[in-house]
DNA sequence: ATGAAAGCGCTAACAG
DNA sequence: CTGTTAGCGCTTTCAT
């Protein structure tokens, strides 16, 4: 594992440093070097072993060949998948992919996207904390390759790749109400973020657009950090004191992990007294007892396109074209809201 | 966000690029920099937002102050967790981390673990597909600092955090007899890890040490990439076919996850007939019915210790100090395994 | 077809 | 206390 260097080759070959690096960039063609002194090149670099320091060459590039990714949290389940196939994507158009977790604090976001920066990526995959208008503005007047994943800003125009909150909250509440659901509770994070909001106004528009009202002692918006601990007085509150509510949308996979977690420990049948209904899900929503009736983001394609949608924008420079992408959920039902 | 570089401060305040340098290198005093000076500098970086470009530091340091973090799949919710306290940990002392899946297959780890040398990360932290021996020991004659997590090479005496294999599933084995069960099956993964292996002898100590004879047709080992296809067949011949087989130790979370749905298909009551218990735990195995007793790993450790012996390493340079270190899993005692 | 030389942005001897 | 200079390893323009 000794480390050969350009110029080692250049000199075991008596050639020059030029040469080589044209031939090993695959310009030797263009630049008509002789197909002899080309292989001659390639079969050294191989048999020692050459690999070029990409500190060097990016730092003469200008390029680092590397893309960074911005999350709440990479041991979310949720945003360890988006990651797996950002990095998947990634690896085709020949990018690294550094990570960073923001821990929904702003302030970790800001600095992870400059530290970043500092280190030249290319470009950049944010799940953002939503309270950043500022480096977001920034990044995009610097024209800097980005875009903004699960998370968007509503007034900002970016490249993003979201999906249909609102539908697929709508789509939930409506399953409920086919099922003979008619007083339905919607556990929530208290949070501004937009998807957020918008699972709000899908589960509202539901109950409206089928001659409901929303009672506003039917919504709980819970701490994001102790959510766990405020859930049964929630869950008590909404079943016990709120007469005869009989189901419950939950926002996000842990909270209905930690509601149905609750839900047994109060002795409170599911589907029978309260059917519940998740937007997202957890590996073993199929094993819970009840199986977990979910909306399942599509996470895969989220990450695919948006590594598509970056790469094509760092190749493009100068000449961007924004995307906007809205993917649709899938409910997948179980045995949660009843048979 | 203009950017701005080191010769542009030096050039604003009449200085040398030397002395910006230092300055912002908090080398100022010991090169006995006038206090004033250092102040005017360090208003205008702040100022101007300077950030200086970590690629040309990079390369003349010869260092990145990143490390690498190559596993099998981040996307596995034992790695991600991995990830994010590596993560943590990383940042406190200052490095980024860059990672990479490797899925199981030692070409594409050594693909990685080369690409990411050429971008100069000053460590790396692997857990390998352990059929690498030739570039661990590279790695390893080259000096060059890295420390194995969760699966390491019993033949290559290296820095490692790995998990006591052997006793948690003795542990789990000795748990499910002292419950009174006397035919245990044991559902693994056909593979090479030393980790499987171990929890193989852990099962079969346990059955030994308590008087109770190897059953062969008590133990599958199914493929890694197909085990949902032959989970079924795996589980009816040792409960339908295996006279009076009454539990099954499963040698990972999803396959304990997907030995459950199998079992809920069949009709197969668990824990009344069949107990299970499974090494390493989902997120929601107490949400599962029944909730699954199971041996937790200690994945924040594993990640805080791994790094503190990588960064101990890459700051030690020549003077190692070679840290085996084996921690304990812990039996969470849940349904799974009778009252 | 090939090579010399400058430069990417930063650090660090060394000289003053 | 400060500045000059060389150099990290690679790319690339411009001569030859």
């Amino acid at each position: 594992m000794k480390k050969i260097f350009l110029k080692d080759i250049a000199d075991a070959l008596n050639l020059s440093k030029t040469a080589v690096s044209l031939v090993l960039n695959n310009r030797g063609d263009e630049n008509k070097i002789s197909k002899e002194t080309q292989k001659r090149i390639l079969d050294f670099a191989k048999k020692n072993n050459y690999r070029p320091n990409q500190m060097a060459r990016g730092l003469s590039l200008g390029k680092s060949e590397t893309i960074g990714l911005i999350v709440p949290n990479i041991s979310d389940i949720f945003y360890a998948r988006i990651a797996h196939f950002v990095e998947i994507k990634a690896k085709e158009f020949g990018y690294n992919v550094v990570f960073s977790s923001s821990n929904e604090n702003p302030a970790i976001e800001r600095e992870m996207i400059y530290s970043m920066l500092n280190r030249q990526v290319d470009g950049l995959i944010i799940a953002s904390t939503q309270k950043n208008d500022e480096d977001i503005l920034k990044l995009k007047e610097a024209s800097f390759p980005f875009v903004l994943i699960d998370r968007y800003y509503p007034n900002i125009k970016t490249n993003y790749v979201i999906v249909d909150n609102l539908g697929g909250t709508k789509n939930m509440t409506s399953h409920l109400l086919k099922n003979g659901r008619k007083k339905i509770g919607f556990i929530s994070i208290k949070s501004q973020l937009d998807a957020l909001l918008q699972r709000r106004l899908g589960y509202e528009s539901a109950l409206t657009e089928n001659g409901f009202e929303i009672e506003n002692n039917h919504i709980k918006e819970l701490d994001p950090f102790k959510y766990q601990d405020e859930m049964k007085g929630a869950i008590k509150d909404m079943v016990q004191k709120v007469n005869g509510l009989d189901a419950i949308v939950f926002t996000t996979h842990y909270l209905a992990a930690s509601g149905l977690r609750e839900l047994k420990l109060l002795n409170i049948a599911v589907p029978k007294k309260v059917a519940i209904i998740s937007f997202d899900e957890l590996g073993a929503f199929d094993l819970v007892e009840p199986p977990i009736t979910a909306s399942k983001q599509p996470v895969e394609a989220m990450g695919n396109e948006a590594v598509e949608i970056l790469v094509n924008e760092i190749l493009k420079k100068e000449l961007k074209i924004e995307n906007e992408r809205v993917l649709q959920t899938k409910l997948l039902i179980r045995k949660s809201c009843g048979v």
